[in-house]
Formats: structure tokens, sequence, C-alpha cells
DNA sequence: GAAAAACGAACGAACGTTCGGTATGATTTC
DNA sequence: GAAATCATACCGAACGTTCGTTCGTTTTTC
């Protein structure tokens, strides 16, 4: 019987813990199928303490947001910057992206899947977000170098990164079987091979 | 005073304002920010019509999602079967999308961006419907003609077509300036490149 | 013993849906 | 061809439920 032993949660643990089974919730149902009560329920805390951390569930979910895009970001910019040269760099995005959708896949799918604007109206699209941009600038770079076409940099990224996306989202959609990791080298080829000089 | 003139619907004419009505509301603020009675009141329709017509909210949703991929479907084929070979229809395929995406471009956001699983569950995801799957086999026939790299399907498909699905979530998303058709030779460029033999 | 954190019953608003009724127009009856 | 009949389409007040949130109280911490 592993509910008997209680868990007392206290500040900053207990907000921490709320924010999990909130992520668990929402990319499992959705942020509009999800109740405040069903994060109250799941996580045994009270409606006071969550109203305690979170002005409201808005809030809550921007929180939930913000963490999320902070952390991709930390991972994509950690892992590039150990490479020089824009089809390692891209290699390398591509390859934490995919490390995270399989080791994260609730904060990807909350990240890359939801619709955002729908509960946070005031919120940019993701796509302008730090590490969107991060990956487009790298591509750009590509092109102030040489290494890269003089194509649209927004076509050049999109066709970067468009394919490993989706990827992505058919790995969190399970139409695809089997570890992103395997596809690693030939969309990373592919996304190469339309861009490059 | 154009409001003056009463437009008095009947029957199929009813039922097919009524799903304009959500697709405008859908696509602009959600599926969840959207109440029955909000479409009632846009519709100019009484609550009794709608439900005479839907079973239920989620059967509104299903009909609007129906429509919208046996749209694309009919484009989609119709677009691809005036040409031959694995480039020139996938160029195709790009080319219709497009023109969707800025003609219709609530009827693409519906499909495109919306998460369907939130309110349609027993729906599959949009990636294996009708038209994604002929997408993909486009790519599959133009490996096993020899036009195409011998890669792993799906990320084939997804080289060929990921950059301009990107490209459309941009232009949805507001992210990108300009018309899509602009963009439309490079990007079906850069799928070719990423995936020809 | 004061401040901060957690608690949970209770509230009002909004939602999806129901259902008894009315309007409409085609079909039948005389 | 007028009246009666009937099925279908439409109407909207009302209902029960669920939701996000409030707030007075209790517990914990230092």
């Amino acid at each position: 019987m592993k509910s008997s032993t209680k868990v007392r949660r206290r500040g900053e643990a207990l907000r921490d813990h709320v924010l999990d089974v909130a992520l668990e919730l929402f990319s499992v149902q959705g942020y509009f199928n999800t109740s405040i009560h069903d994060i109250r329920r799941t996580a045994d805390v009270s409606i006071g303490a969550i109203y305690h951390h979170f002005q409201n569930k808005e809030a809550l979910a921007k929180s939930l947001y913000d963490r999320a895009v902070e952390q991709i970001d930390n991972a994509i910019t950690t892992a590039s910057a150990g490479h020089s040269g824009c089809f390692a760099r891209a290699r390398a995005i591509i390859q934490i992206l995919f490390d995270l959708a399989e080791r994260e896949p609730q904060m990807m799918q909350f990240v890359l899947l939801a619709q955002h604007r729908e509960y946070l109206p005031d919120e940019p699209p993701i796509c302008s977000s730090q590490p969107f941009l991060y990956m487009r600038r790298v591509v750009e770079e590509g092109i102030a170098a040489g290494e890269v076409r003089k194509i649209e940099p927004w076509v050049a990224a999109s066709a970067m990164y468009g394919g490993a996306l989706r990827m992505m989202n058919l790995k969190l959609d399970h139409a695809l079987q089997g570890s992103l990791a395997d596809y690693l080298e030939e969309v990373a080829d592919c996304g190469w091979r339309a861009i490059h000089a």
C-alpha cells in the first residue's frame, strides 16, 4: 500500500508538485478538460494551496509554459554550443529535441502540440519564442558564412528543421513506431541536403 | 442598415450556415472558448434549430472536421492527378495546400493547428487521415520508381512536406508576412533536394 | 505569538442540453 | 379548392451540472 505513506509537501515543493501534476493532466486530456478540482484531487493538495501559489488557472498554465520553454531553450543552446558550423549545430539541436521528445514527451507535447492561444491569449505563438529564434539564427549564420544557399531565411529554417519537427509530431501523436534516435542521421541529412550550398 | 433584411434560412441552408459560423468562431477563439449560445447568437438561429441538426456540440465539430478533411482531400487528389513523377505531384500538392491556406485560412487552421483529440476523442490524429496518407504514398511511389533515394518512407515524407507544412504553420500563426505563393518554388525545391535520388 | 501556508465549504456564473410548444409546408380528404 | 391532417423544422425558457474562484478558518513554522 504505497498511498498510505503521506507525503507532506509545503512551499516550493508543493508548488512544483502541482506543476508536475498539471503537466501530466494537461498533456493527457488537455487544458480545458482538466479542472482545478482534478488537479487538486490528483496532487492531493487543497484548493487553497493551489490558489496560494497561483493567481488563477491561466497563471498556472503560464508558469508551466515558461518552465517548459526555458528547459528547451537551455537544452538547445547547451547542445549547439559544443559545435561549430551550421550543419553540426543544427544536427545537435535536432538530436537534443528528439531526445527531449522521448524523455519528456508530456512537456514536448504541451509546448509543441497545444494551442496556447486558446488559453494564454496574450502569449505570442511558439514559433517566435526563444528556442525557435535561436534555431533560425543558426541557419541565418550558415547563409552568411556561405555554407547555406542564399534562400529566404524562413524557407531555409523551415527546410532544415521542418522534417525533424514533423517527425516529432508523428512520434508524439503515436503515429510513428520505434525511437526517434534511429532516424536522427537520415532526418538531419535530409534537412542539410535541402539547404546546403 | 444591412441587418434589417432578415434572412430566413431553413433546412440544409440553415445547417450549412451554422457550420460556417461555428468554423469562424472555433478558428478564432477555439472550440472550448466557443459556447453553443455564442454560435446561436452569431448565426441568429435558435438553440433548438442547432440541436435539431446536430446531436450535440461534439457532433457539430465532427461534421465540421469531416467537411474540411474532405475538402482538402479532394483538392489534393485533383491537383496531383494532372501530373506525373514524384516531384511534379508533390509540388502540385504543396501548391494547392498553400493556396488553401490563403483562401480558406480558418478551415486550414481548424484542421492543421487545432488539437482535435481534446474534443474529438475517438478521432485518429490528423496525420493518419486521407490527405496525409495520400501525400506519403506519392513519396513512396517515388522511392519505388527510383526517383527518390532509398530512405525510410516516414523520413522521406517528412522531409518532402515538412518545410511546406512548417511554412503554413508560420503563415497561419501570422509569423510570416507576404504570400505563401511567393515561397512555393523555393519550398518545393528544398523538399526535393532533401530526398531526390 | 505573529506571519505564512494550507485548508475546504460555499458561491455565482456559465455551460450543454432538454422538452413542451409553435410555425411551416406538403399531402390527403371531402 | 378549401379544410383537415401530418411530419418536419424551428423555437427558447428552464434545468442540472460543473467550473473557477473566494474567504474565513486552521495549521505550521520560526
